[in-house]
DNA sequence: GTTTCTATTTTGATTAGTCAAAATAAATCT
DNA sequence: AGATTTATTTTGACTAATCAAAATAGAAAC
């Protein structure tokens, strides 16, 4: 049974190797997890010697296919409890995630499929991450973002990749939620600027780092 | 800020204390947390020195009126999220007291009042245990049990203070949930036994310590 | 009023997770 | 290549919670 700093430990592993380099680096690792980089190191020895990562030393740590089945066990909670949240409780999407991060090493497997049922088997939860299935399946479907989608097509936002309160706030309130609908008008690489048209001609400008969190679909 | 030992400390000693005697026994205390009792006594002294509980040495343990406030809290939570896990996920209120134990410490205040909102605050939990209010009042009223009511009045059953699986299913099998009418045809006390007619006629028998555990009020 | 029984407390160890700070290895820069 | 910077690992220490087993204090029995 893992404990919940495991749970932790794993599922960070996850989300920090999504975004491409195969190896997580100790540094990231423990800036994720709010630790020291020593504990990271002493725990990512002990998950080694239990099966659940391979740790290569000095260079950084990677998922086993047991540590990734129990990782997605993990985000499968965390994001249906999510959704629950927002659909069933109404409480805002901007809030949720902390809320999320709790519950998700309280919940058994008897409530996380009754929640699901409740919501219809949401592919994906209120911030369009998708939400990994019963069976460890995770949509690993590539996105342009805003930083990096071409200019004056129409788009539609299908997913915002950043947790923390103040981003979401703000990306709440100038619409860009995911469903919304974009278009970019002009990108300064030299400010490091973007601007775009929302709906009813709103005009938004977000720094180009803000903009990569910002995933959009091209609207057919 | 209680860690999950600490809430199930003062929850436990809160729980075992309602019946009666003013003094919590470490005995009880150790064997109600599944704890060897030398454990126990460790951990009510610390709780005595951050001044959640008193403790007469060799005598017992009870709350103080700070370990009361926090042991409410967690009762509260408790009951709230067994409502909600039978009133809207449907599962069976027989087997809700194990899942409520675990996400009774992970779920915030917010999240909390959601719920109790979403149940229209409800008094009590599906055992009929009552609610404690957010202001920490916890209904105390005391009603007689099948093992002390009058013989042949009639009764409504309104709570079931008992939350091992075995013993709720077999209450569940007969018709003894809360809301439930029944009458007490006999009382056997050489064999400890008892029987009670429930509605259509279905003729019920059972032993005298579990009948205790049976709650019911006369019906007007 | 001793002796005996039983519950409680104490003592010494263990496990999980963490931090601070020293040691070390890899990468980078002359 | 040698020196410096930077990330990682190691070491030693700490906290919370637990157990096993020895010591002890009340209560009950004689």
């Amino acid at each position: 049974m893992a404990t919940i700093a495991v749970e932790n430990y794993l599922k960070h592993v996850l989300l920090l190797s999504e975004g491409g380099d195969d190896l997580v680096s100790m540094g990231e690792l423990a800036a994720a997890l709010a630790v020291v980089p020593g504990t990271a190191t002493t725990m990512v020895k002990a998950l080694a010697t239990e099966g659940l990562v391979s740790h290569r030393p000095r260079y950084g740590v990677r998922l086993t296919a047991e540590g990734r089945r129990v990782a997605l066990g993990v985000l499968r909670r965390h994001r249906i409890i999510e959704t629950f949240l927002v659909e069933v409780l109404k409480m805002d999407w901007t809030e949720v995630h902390a809320e999320a991060e709790l519950l998700e090493h309280a919940i058994s497997d008897t409530v996380l499929d009754r929640l699901d049922a409740l919501l219809g088997h949401p592919a994906t939860d209120p911030h369009g991450d998708p939400i990994p299935t019963r069976l460890g399946k995770l949509d690993s479907q590539v996105y342009a973002t805003l930083a990096t989608c071409g200019i004056d097509k129409p788009l539609r936002i299908v997913r915002v990749t950043e947790q923390s309160g103040e981003f979401l706030q703000f990306a709440e309130q100038h619409g860009l939620r995911p469903g919304a609908k974009a278009r970019v008008t002009e990108r300064n690489l030299a400010a490091s600027l973007l601007t775009l048209k929302m709906d009813r001609d709103r005009t938004v400008t977000l720094s180009l780092s803000a903009a990569g969190h910002i995933l959009v679909a091209p609207v057919k």
